[in-house]
DNA sequence: TCCTCATATCGATAAATGTCAATATATACT
DNA sequence: AGTATATATTGACATTTATCGATATGAGGA
């Protein structure tokens, strides 16, 4: 018996495969794990995120926008950019599923 | 800092990725939740899951194919029937959400 | 106001996916 | 051997998905 109920406990399986299926790619994964490890209070700018993944600018975005979507990120808009946090329903996921966030590269932040 | 490393340990992030998205359907999921709930020592018999999908056998069949590839699910041959049990990984990810089992049907074990 | 930059949206396309019916395989029973 | 049953495989089809280039939107700066 676990000591918390964090994950899961309020989604449907409708809800929760949706959640899952927008994780299981990795492309998608990689990005939510690089935020989960973003230290910036304001989240992570998705102009920091797309280099590494070698796509098209509107294929991060489509992705992102998924994430979004199945209730793993938020948006938030700072000036021209676009910054995303985890929602509380995608930390339990990570740390339910013991993924300890990735250290944030020391170039963030500073744009 | 967790008590214990459960999950995701020794996975890649592609490995990751896959099994996330193996479980990523909802007929997928619901099999898998089946599956962890039923009490039978030898796994689950295809043949009881089937009926509560609603889908065609030939395609059960398919997506049981998908979650043994996935790394989710071991498959044991009894006679003419065929057991499903879940492995390590799959009883980790589902203790890591907090999926508790769902309770078997009475009819479970019976033929 | 015009230009630049960051991001989103649109339209197209190739590939992957979920599904079924039909067939194959394999096991048990007679 | 022959039949029945359980499951897997195959082939087809419609839908979804990942991706890109091109374009639109929207904010800041000159």
């Amino acid at each position: 018996m676990p000591l918390t109920q964090t994950v899961a406990a309020p989604n449907s399986t409708t809800e929760l495969a949706q959640q899952l299926k927008a994780l299981g790619d990795e492309t998608r994964l990689n990005l939510l794990l690089k935020i989960a490890g973003t230290t910036c209070v304001d989240g992570a700018c998705i102009c920091d995120l797309t280099p590494d993944t070698n796509l098209a600018q509107s294929t991060v975005s489509h992705h992102m926008k998924l994430l979004v979507d199945a209730g793993l990120l938020t948006r938030s808009q700072k000036g021209k950019w676009a910054y995303f946090s985890l929602t509380p329903a995608a930390s339990n996921i990570l740390q339910a599923l013991n993924l300890a966030p990735v250290t944030c590269s020391d170039t963030c932040c500073t744009s």
